[in-house]
DNA sequence: TTAGGTAGCCAGACCGGTCTACCTACTTGC
DNA sequence: GCAAGTAGGTAGACCGGTCTGGCTACCTAA
């Protein structure tokens, strides 16, 4: 065998990570995230406590999967400028490799809705835009010559737009309008 | 009797929107509802056909909840500008006015990430915020002396703005990000 | 041998939805 | 004034189906 078959933990993953993003965690029984897989219920059970279980894993690597993009991006990225459009390329890139049927969001931000007040998923999806934010606003430093203030406060800004920006996109089912908030970032930082 | 007692359609709609809000619509069952508006089960399927149609019926009210908090706005606010704002202040009102245990962000927006692709709700919650966006777009036009193209993309960048404030601000559970939001616009607008 | 895979049945809870049977309060015809 | 009808309420049993999760029994490759 040229590369050591998926195991079972692998395809549960790739077929949750389909069907929690087309339909919600609720909207996701076990047997349909089995039947997809290809696997038994007792594997799903070997590898994960619970449904929670595996809804954790999903969002964790979903978080690194961002990121993955982002880095990649910002590898090429030369300029301060630059490296803040990153984020928002890591956005659009996620977006066209993650979707099947359709574009519907932060598939993050869809689970963090359908998750009550006190849930972990929840403060995990509150974290990975706080960090994205971060990124943002570590780059607007470097952009604005170490002026972490207005960093900050724009950062703020174009984490908002972002945010915005993929939600429509997400409700549009059109991931087009991404870009269009890239180009008025773009804009933007030209103006400064 | 001062005033007509709540029909049971009343007191299940009241309860059915604490509840879909709080806990999500796939979380929250029939039987929820019921007992937290102290009424009969019959009494809910005699006024509504069924799930979904309660859930069709709480989308459009708090659609129309929220343009309400934004005449109220829009009444008082005498500068095209305090007109565009008053639409992030219906959002903070309605903010304010919406949650009991705490603020989870836009409503119409958490429902429509638990509706799949094909679902007339989540239709009708894409048109909810193109019309906001609609409304911020016209009073732009009047902001700008009637340049319309202007208007509209700008009008597009403050809706992402707004939008991805609320989102924000339902993660973190505060709606003080929309406040941010106001008055990074309102900064913003002076500066046109 | 054994770790990890398969198929699939089962328990117990909960789901949306239907139904019967009874109970007010109001309206209407006489 | 009052009986009859009606509209809309109550409580709650019940239905078929689906949910998560546990289980047995068998198979297969290292």
């Amino acid at each position: 065998m040229p590369y050591p078959a998926e195991t079972a933990r692998e395809k549960l993953l790739k077929a949750a990570a389909v069907l929690f993003y087309e339909n919600g965690i609720a909207g996701t029984g076990i047997d349909a995230i089995i039947a997809r897989a290809g696997v038994a219920k007792k594997s799903l059970y070997n590898n994960f406590d619970s449904k929670a279980d595996l809804v954790h894993a999903y969002l964790t690597i979903r978080h690194a999967e961002l990121l993955a993009f982002y880095e990649r991006r910002v590898a090429t990225a030369v300029t301060p400028k630059d490296k803040v459009l990153a984020v928002f390329d890591a956005y659009q890139d996620h977006a066209e490799f993650a979707y099947e049927h359709g574009f519907r969001g932060c598939g993050l931000l869809n689970a963090a809705a359908e998750l009550t007040v006190g849930d972990i998923g929840r403060d995990a999806v509150r974290r990975h835009k706080e960090e994205v934010e971060g990124l943002i606003a570590n780059h607007l430093g470097e952009l604005l010559n170490g002026d972490a203030e207005r960093a900050k406060m724009l950062a703020r800004q174009l984490a908002f737009l972002l945010e915005g920006a993929i939600t429509r996109a997400g409700l549009e089912g059109n991931s087009a309008l991404v870009l269009e908030a890239r180009t008025m970032t773009s804009d933007m930082l030209d103006r400064l």
